[in-house]
DNA sequence: CTATGAACCTGGGCGC
DNA sequence: TGCGCCCAGGTTCATA
C-alpha cells in the first residue's frame, strides 16, 4: 500500500524516466481512473497532447508532474493499488492498465497507471503560485518536508478531541502517513493508538514525529515497501522494507523489544498492530476497562 | 464546526 | 467445484 515512502521512490523514478518529455497523446482505458477530472477523459487527453513535462513534485501521498507553460499540473494519487510503470512499448497491456500515456521522442518507453482497485487516478489541475496544485490546497506538508511546521501539528494534536493514530492519518494535520507506518511509527515511539492527543506534552510529539521520519527515511533506502504484487516502483520493481516492520502485520508473533506477542485490534474498518506491553493502553477506552 | 462511519473498488483466501 | 463472505485501506461524502 502505497505511503510516502513508496510514493517518493515513484516520484524518483519520474524524474528520471519522464520528465522533460513531451506527451504525444494520452489514452484513458478507464473513465474511473480520471474521474477527478471532472472535464472527463477526452478532455483529459487533449490537454495534455504536445506538453513537455517538468521536474514531479509530491507533497505527502499525492505526486504532480507540472505541464510546462500550462499554469497546470498533471495529479496523480495511487490509492491502494495503483502503480506507475515506464514499459517498453513492446510490452503487453497488464491487466488493470487505465492509463497510457505516450511521449514523442524516440525513446521506446512510455508511461502507464495500472491500478487494480481503481481508488487512485490522474487528473488534471490549474496550480498555485507555490506550484501546488489547486485541489490539494489543504493537504499538510509532510514530516519529510523541511518546511514542515512541526509547533503548529504539536498544538492541534493538543487543541483536537481526538485519539494519537487518528491524527497521524489525518492528511490536514501531517500528511503522508498510512495504515503501516503509523503503527511502525507509534510501535517504535512506545505509544498506544488510542491514546488521546489532548495531553500530549511538546517532547512526546517531538519524539514520535522523529520516530515518524526515522521509519519512512529507512523505508526510502531500501526503496519502499511491499507485502505482494501490487506495489512496484516506476520501474516494477518491488520493495523490500516488509522484512523489517515491527508491528504491522505481525499479530501473534513476539514484539522485538520485549517479546510479548503483538496484538491486531480493529479499528476504523482496518487494523491496528501494537505491542500490548510496550505500548500501554490508555485508562479507560471508550468506557471500557483497558487491556 | 467537528467527529464519525459508510461507500467506493477488486481479487485473494477461507469456510461450507 | 463453487458460492458467499470477509479483508485489505485512502479518500470523500453524508450524517449525527
Amino acid at each position: 500500500m502505497p505511503e510516502l515512502p513508496e510514493v517518493e521512490v515513484v516520484r524518483r523514478g519520474l524524474e528520471r524516466w519522464v520528465a522533460h518529455r513531451t506527451v504525444a497523446d494520452a489514452e484513458v482505458l478507464h473513465p474511473r481512473a480520471v474521474r477527478r477530472h471532472l472535464a472527463g477523459a477526452d478532455d483529459f487527453a487533449h490537454r495534455l497532447k504536445g506538453h513537455r513535462i517538468g521536474t514531479p513534485s509530491r507533497r505527502g501521498k499525492y505526486l504532480w508532474l507540472p505541464l510546462e507553460d500550462t499554469g497546470q499540473a498533471i495529479l496523480a494519487h495511487l490509492g491502494m493499488s495503483g502503480q506507475l510503470l515506464v514499459q517498453p512499448h513492446s510490452a503487453p497491456d497488464e491487466k488493470h492498465l487505465r492509463i497510457r500515456i505516450r511521449f514523442t521522442d524516440a525513446r521506446d518507453t512510455e508511461l502507464r497507471f495500472v491500478d487494480q482497485r481503481t481508488f487512485g487516478g490522474l487528473s488534471l489541475h490549474d496550480t498555485t503560485p507555490e506550484g501546488l496544485p489547486d485541489i490539494i490546497a489543504h493537504i499538510a506538508r509532510d514530516p519529510l518536508d523541511p518546511l514542515f511546521d512541526e509547533e503548529a501539528f504539536h498544538q492541534a494534536l493538543r487543541r483536537k478531541r481526538t485519539t494519537i493514530k487518528r491524527a497521524l492519518l489525518d492528511q490536514s494535520l501531517i500528511s503522508g502517513v498510512g495504515n503501516i507506518y503509523a503503527d511502525e511509527a507509534l510501535w517504535r515511539a512506545r505509544i498506544h493508538y488510542d491514546r488521546p492527543t489532548t495531553g500530549f506534552t511538546r517532547p512526546r510529539t517531538l519524539l514520535l514525529l522523529g520516530h515518524v521520519r526515522d521509519v519512512m527515511n529507512a523505508a526510502l533506502s531500501v526503496g519502499g515497501t511491499s507485502f505482494d504484487s501490487l506495489y512496484v516502483n516506476v520501474n516494477g520493481e518491488s520493495g523490500y522494507f516488509d522484512r523489517s516492520l515491527d508491528a504491522y502485520g505481525r499479530e501473534n508473533l513476539p514484539c522485538r523489544r520485549c517479546g510479548t506477542p503483538i496484538r491486531r485490534r480493529p479499528w476504523m474498518n482496518r487494523s491496528s498492530y501494537y505491542c500490548p506491553k510496550c505500548q500501554r493502553p490508555p485508562r479507560l477506552v471508550r468506557g471500557v476497562t483497558a487491556r
